[in-house]
DNA sequence: CCTACCGATCGGTAGG
DNA sequence: CCTACCGATCGGTAGG
């Protein structure tokens, strides 16, 4: 596929690539470094931890709009890179996580935030982030912008009508947690 | 691999199925199925829209849970099917989407949650139920339960420590949408 | 359920 | 960058 849209042989290629295996690396590192690049910058912008959350969000979802198909390779290969690359690719994902679990956690601190469970609250933005991947269209009718602050005002807001503060079965669930409680964070 | 697992020569497979086609429409079937089936149960459990939102989140994790590898043949293949397939799982994908929007719909109605933007929470949610296929192991130290509470506790009571009503520069933000504003909701 | 085989495609190379 | 080729694998079939 590649040869034919270059009007070239398949054989030729091998002239300019050194294996199929390189080209895929070469893919996966460039998208995996353009989000951790992206969600960098955002967080790093003035702003209230909120603002900066959806900077990073909004950075993600431009960054998925601007790699199109690279993207969806990213997701559904890094899995299969040999393991050195597979380990680099690895770093940046929990470097990039690591931005979005600062940002929160500032948050808490300056009061902006309640008191919430931050690998849980980090989980949920992130998934929201890359699942837009399975539905994302530049073709779309929400620019990367518009879908961020769709998040963004959900989970800031939350459903609850009263803050989610003292709902009734609340305290009735949390004793119910016995095993496995004090879980760690997922990465992703 | 499957006639190495079953003992038999890959051609003798073919005394059993009648292509390669017939067997990955079938797995992918067979969990959109389970999927559709275990939510439409829990949305008819008893108990308040909260409560049920988290039964529901619980029961989509118990189906990543239960069916392990066929469950990433569902999400990285079903695109791949012929289009009288696709559209049959495409059908069962919007029931799925449309218990999570009745129950969230109900919720506001009855004064549980507050006047949140439907399809936006609706994707929320369902963002952090479909992207735990990316990470959720068996073996890991959380159960279903436990992360639907985890997700449910973020999504319900938000981020903000004012409950998101009235934070000073959202306002602002909203002045801000002019293009694309009356988008429809994505499915997924 | 096996043996034996099919055409097609894959990633890749030699030699020009 | 092409021609011409490699061995391996793929989905599948005939005939027993």
């Amino acid at each position: 596929m590649i040869a034919d849209e270059l009007g070239l042989k398949s054989g030729s290629l091998y002239s300019h690539i050194s294996s199929k295996d390189e080209v895929l690396t070469l893919i996966v590192k460039t998208v995996a470094d353009a989000f951790f690049e992206a969600v960098k910058v955002a967080s790093e912008t003035p702003g209230n931890p909120e603002e900066r959350l959806r900077a990073m969000c909004r950075a993600h979802l431009e960054v998925i709009d601007r790699h199109g198909l690279a993207v969806h390779v990213y997701y559904e290969e890094w899995h299969r890179l040999n393991k050195k690359s597979r380990s680099e690719i690895a770093a940046l994902r929990k470097a990039y996580g690591d931005r979005f679990t600062e940002v929160v956690k500032a948050g808490v601190t300056d009061g902006t935030f309640r008191d919430v469970d931050v690998p849980w609250a980090v989980l949920v933005i992130l998934s929201a982030c890359n699942w837009a991947v399975e539905w994302y269209s530049p073709k779309g009718s929400r620019n990367p912008t518009e879908i961020a602050d769709g998040f963004m005002d959900v989970i800031v807001a939350g459903l609850s009508a009263n803050g989610g503060r003292s709902t009734p079965n609340r305290t009735k669930r949390k004793k119910a947690k016995t095993t496995k409680a004090k879980a760690k964070a997922p990465k992703r």
